[in-house]
RNA sequence: CGGGGUGUAGCUUAGUCUGGUAGAGCGCCUGGUUUGGGACCAGGAGGUCGUAGGUUCGAAUCCUAUCGCCCCGACCA
């Protein structure tokens, strides 16, 4: 068979352009098809559910090792690659500092922090009863999450002074979780790419510059990768703090819900979200007489007191509910109709907390759950409880009915302030869709979102726990103030595939596409065609483009439903058919039609083509 | 952790209810015909039916245990 001037792997040597004196980059590094590795699977992997993860998968960017464990592939790593280098490229210019952290970390150093309790749970550890495999004594370790127990005593080592802050350090680099369920491919998975941020303040005002100069290289970010993504204020969870937004893409499958009004622009994730239901000049309802008790055998659901013949409306009614908080129970108080947003009882600080058992709470109310109130008087043993706190739209009610704390028996007539024992007052409801935006009144919205970056200003949670501190110029000492910046790489990688696809394939936004263009030889064995794509390909290279040349020898049919496939933004056919016209053809991933051109201008089109495409991009 | 499903060739799967020679498509290998949107013909290789025990003359199939994976829920920096 004539191997004649083919496969195109046999390009002679002077037109691969010299390394030496070149720095380092992606570009320049055109790649062989025949040679490189871009396994395509025509069906979709059975565990694939979501389009991301199916085109993940078929595409050849990922294979799973076993759940939420994934190899990135050549053509996987490639994006990997560009979307890691403009998260640098923009944390660099926010004045953020790279380094590397050990991603092995001593338990320790978890166990000084201020999270331990709640986020060993999902933390992979060494066994603690490793010992007796060989030396008496083995030290234990955990797989970092993320690394505030780690930078938070360098820093409290390497920085003393004033003069020395603010500093703001980043990783790029792997993180292990123990998800529960991993799930969608790269979308929750154990171990993953994230960028992690850690900034450190000598006091609030300069945090918080440090925070929105944080936000605002995200949305440079995000918008440089070329997918959309939008900042909305978000629940700080486990991390702590004192505020935070998260950067969600808009998608069917997220797993979170972001609760907004486009017009008001406020936007908030559902575990943060509140609404102006109660006007800040609530007065109190009137009491229609004295708490009076009535009997309701069987009653025990919000739904049943309801219901005939009792037909008290769910928003007449109180519900208290009962949870333990680092060992102690306390209540908290909703309007019958609203459910409670459990990630706002956050806000109470406890260390970790859960909903009671039953045994738990009859002991402390004096019945079981179903006739529960917190009317003062009614509490059997109201010195156990940590508080007793109700959300602010209970206020709402007036002579509402709740349990009497005695198995069959409920009281009306109950008003807030008169009636009640609570400790304070907070949100905690869930709030709903059409309800008034805080930012202006406008009926709330929800859409789904993935959550691809998390910025929090921590304040001195860490600093005061890790000692980190300086000296000022009064020769104060003060902790420091922090804040912690996340980017889930890997994620964002696969956002961008289910916010970008179509029925053939991924479209790969310009700035993070494996490869920019691909030049598809139909007839690699003709010497015509392989010249010319060699021309094509450095003429494309050198106007900046990342380029595949597809030289296999297969049917065309299979070639183009393999460059659609993995979605190369610009593609370039050269075919025997074409060359006898003189033309070659140039078409974009996202549009069907293309366009011929004379192959005496192919290069110099191409070229110009690349850097349209990289202006717009 | 609770509920549901599933495990058969590299991939997608049929067969399991009702026990009796393990089948197909894709992919792969050989030869030929093809060649601008996942071709066709002929031939071929490839399977401890997740694993371990049990029932049976006989188990992919029935029973028990166990492991993996997927979905729903809980959970989720």
């Amino acid at each position: 068979m004539a191997d004649a001037g083919f496969p195109l792997r046999s390009f002679p040597p002077e037109i691969h352009l010299p390394r030496a004196g070149r720095a380092a980059s992606l570009a320049g590094s055109m790649k062989f098809w025949s040679q490189f590795f871009i396994p395509t699977l025509k069906e979709s992997p059975s565990d694939a559910e979501i389009a991301s993860h199916k085109l993940l998968v078929r595409a050849g960017l990922v294979r799973k090792l076993g759940g939420g464990l994934y190899t990135y592939m050549p053509l996987g790593l490639r994006v990997m690659k560009k979307i890691s280098q403009i998260c640098r490229e923009e944390l660099d210019a926010a004045g953020a500092i790279e380094l590397w952290m050990p991603h092995v970390h001593p338990v320790e150093n978890w166990e000084q922090g201020p999270r331990w309790a709640a986020a060993r749970e999902i933390m992979f550890r060494t066994d603690s009863a490793g010992a007796g495999k060989g030396r008496s004594k083995e030290p234990e370790f955990v797989l970092g999450p993320t690394h505030e127990e780690v930078i938070t005593p360098l820093v409290k080592q390497e920085i003393t002074s004033y003069r020395d802050l603010p500093k703001n350090f980043y990783q790029i680099g792997t993180k292990f979780r123990n998800e529960i369920r991993p799930r969608y491919g790269l979308m929750r998975a154990r171990e993953f790419v994230m960028m992690d941020a850690y900034s450190f303040d000598a006091d609030d005002e300069t945090a918080v510059k440090s925070y929105f100069a944080m936000k605002s290289a995200y949305e440079a970010f995000f918008k440089r990768i070329g997918v959309t993504a939008i900042a909305v204020e978000a629940d700080t969870g486990v991390m702590g703090g004192s505020f935070s937004h998260e950067f969600m893409v808009p998608a069917e499958i997220g797993d979170d819900d972001v609760i907004y009004n486009e017009e008001s622009g406020y936007a908030a994730n559902r575990e943060k979200a509140t609404s102006a239901l109660v006007p800040a000049d609530l007065a109190d309802v009137a009491p229609a007489g004295p708490v009076e008790e009535f009997a309701t055998p069987g009653v025990l659901t919000i739904a049943a007191l309801a219901a005939a013949p009792y037909s008290v409306p769910g928003e007449q009614q109180f519900k208290t509910l009962v949870f333990i908080g680092d060992g102690k129970p306390f209540l908290v108080i909703l309007r019958g109709n609203d459910e409670l947003e459990e990630a706002k009882l956050g806000s109470l600080g406890f260390t970790v907390f859960r909903p009671a058992t039953a045994e738990e709470i009859e002991p402390v109310l004096g019945a079981k759950p179903g006739s529960l109130g917190a009317v003062k008087g009614t509490i059997k043993n109201p010195a156990a409880l940590a508080g007793v706190f109700a959300d602010r739209a209970i206020r709402l009610t007036g002579n509402g009915t709740t349990g009497a704390n005695k198995d069959g028996f409920h009281l009306r007539n109950v008003n807030v302030t008169r009636d009640l024992a609570i400790t304070k007052f907070g949100d905690f409801r869930r709030v709903r869709v059409g309800e008034p935006d805080p930012k202006g009144g406008r009926p709330l919205q929800a859409k789904r979102g993935i959550e691809v970056g998390h910025i929090f200003k921590l304040g001195t949670k860490y600093s005061e726990k890790f000692g980190a501190v300086y000296t000022d110029d009064q020769k104060q000492s003060h902790p420091m103030v922090m804040g912690c910046y996340g980017i889930g790489v890997s994620r964002t990688m696969q956002a961008v595939i289910e916010q970008s696809h179509d029925a053939d394939g991924i479209i790969w936004p310009w700035n993070v596409a494996p490869f920019q263009v691909v030049i598809v030889v139909l007839d690699p064995l003709m010497q015509e065609s392989a010249d010319l794509a060699k021309t094509i390909a450095l003429a494309a290279e050198q106007a900046g483009a990342d380029v595949l040349i597809d030289d296999r020898v297969e049917r065309p049919g299979i070639k183009f439903k393999d460059v659609d496939l993995i979605g190369i933004p610009l593609r370039v056919t050269i075919g025997s058919k074409g060359l006898k016209e003189g033309v070659i053809e140039l078409k974009t991933r996202r549009q069907k039609d293309m366009v011929k051109i004379p192959v005496a201008e192919a290069g110099e089109r191409i070229a110009a083509a690349v850097r349209e495409a990289a202006s717009r991009a």
